[in-house]
DNA sequence: AATTGCATTCCTGTATACAATTATACAAGG
DNA sequence: CCTTGTATAATTGTATACAGGAATGCAATT
């Protein structure tokens, strides 16, 4: 499978606005308009359009005819929605990665491991931040282990979309532990070619990642708002 | 939650172009080039690259930076991984549909499975088109019931993208009359608000159809070409 | 004070113009 | 005959220009 590289502005555009509407610089309802956001990162508005068009079928803007590009909301049900479909399919993914996985992916996910755990044992405590980028990359190794692009997509695309409502990264430090070391037993499982125990610990993983979310708020019928 | 229609020629190129690459006009790796649909369609390249960007995100298209964009060739792995990805979530989402279904759901779900059962009693003969559009439809309606944008939007994208590579549409009369069946026996669950049962049947429904697939020589491993 | 009508202004939607990149054709050299 | 270099054409990428809705402000009216 060929990669290609895209150098081009419209490429940088997107994920600039991408990355903003993730940090929080634009937040929900937000109008972004062209000639505002084109001036911002220099360059002209076609660009900025297409980006919001594409940004329109990810999900993560909304566009009103002849009104203007908004900010969509992403609501605490919505978070959960995508939790309760990774359960269901974060073990299909393992399974699959136990027959496609490569060495370098299996060295990959144990380094990310490693660097997991270095954090966590730090002295001068860990960085949440570099702990989340570390599991997001765990299971982004997972998903290209699959050998399904389209398996590989979907979650991929989950992933994105629960990252940019951050509040759900407020994770106690106890849930971190405990999830590394699910990683890690799941990747045991992995290695010694255990579809079925790959499978059952990958979906009960974020099984327990919802446990934890659910004291944070996080439900089924949350409306909010 | 408000709609808003679209009457700009970008989404109606947009749809033109999806179309096109779903009823097999432009066949796999065709190239697209944004003068000539623009020629075709009779508007300028800019409503023509806008669309092409959105069609690469979902899917349908492919886009080589400078270069060119291409119809994206969906292999039959694809089609079998998707198959295998909505039977672990088309119970999911029957489960939830038990809670949120409305009246009016209900009574477009009969509706759809009436006309499908009309369709096959026909004394000359069943048109193929048809019934499928009935099953999309059948679908499409239980996608909505369950609650979830996200579920129903990932869940309409898997169709969509197994509709375009409609090879998989040739479906043996027996199957068509088992699968309307299954139809009846999952709306039944639903009604009666059994969420087990009809989450069981809705899974079981996708393997039995993949079953069929099988026949054909769709699965996993399937590289073709 | 609230509402309607209208003009102005702003913003989006589309077309066109220009720049940058890539593909093509063909000739020169090995 | 095959490779390489170069000029030309074709195509994409971006900016700009113009047309058409939509929002805003203000005055006139009730």
């Amino acid at each position: 499978m060929e990669e290609y590289q895209d150098h081009s502005l419209s490429g940088r555009v997107f994920q600039k606005i991408r990355e903003d509407i993730l940090n929080g610089k634009y937040k929900e309802n937000d109008e972004l308009r062209e000639n505002t956001i084109g001036r911002e990162l220099g360059v002209s508005r076609t660009p900025v359009r297409e980006a919001l068009r594409q940004l329109e079928l990810e999900g993560l803007v909304t566009i009103i005819p002849n009104r203007g590009a908004y900010v969509t909301g992403i609501s605490r049900k919505d978070i959960w929605d995508i939790y309760m479909i990774r359960s269901h399919l974060e073990g299909l993914c393992a399974r699959w990665a136990v027959q496609h996985i490569t060495e370098e992916q299996l060295d990959a996910l144990e380094e990310t491991l490693m660097l997991s755990e270095f954090q966590m044992n730090k002295e001068s405590g860990f960085s949440v931040q570099q702990v989340a980028a570390l599991d997001g990359r765990f299971h982004a190794i997972l998903y290209e282990a699959s050998g399904s692009r389209i398996l590989s997509h979907v979650l991929t695309d989950f992933h994105n979309y629960v990252q940019m409502a951050r509040k759900s990264s407020i994770v106690s430090e106890e849930r971190a532990r405990k999830s590394i070391r699910e990683h890690r037993q799941i990747l045991r499982a992995i290695k010694e070619r255990d579809a079925e125990m790959a499978e059952q610990l990958a979906n009960e993983h974020i099984l327990h990642v919802m446990q934890n979310l659910k004291k944070q708020g996080y439900r089924a019928e949350t409306a909010e708002k």
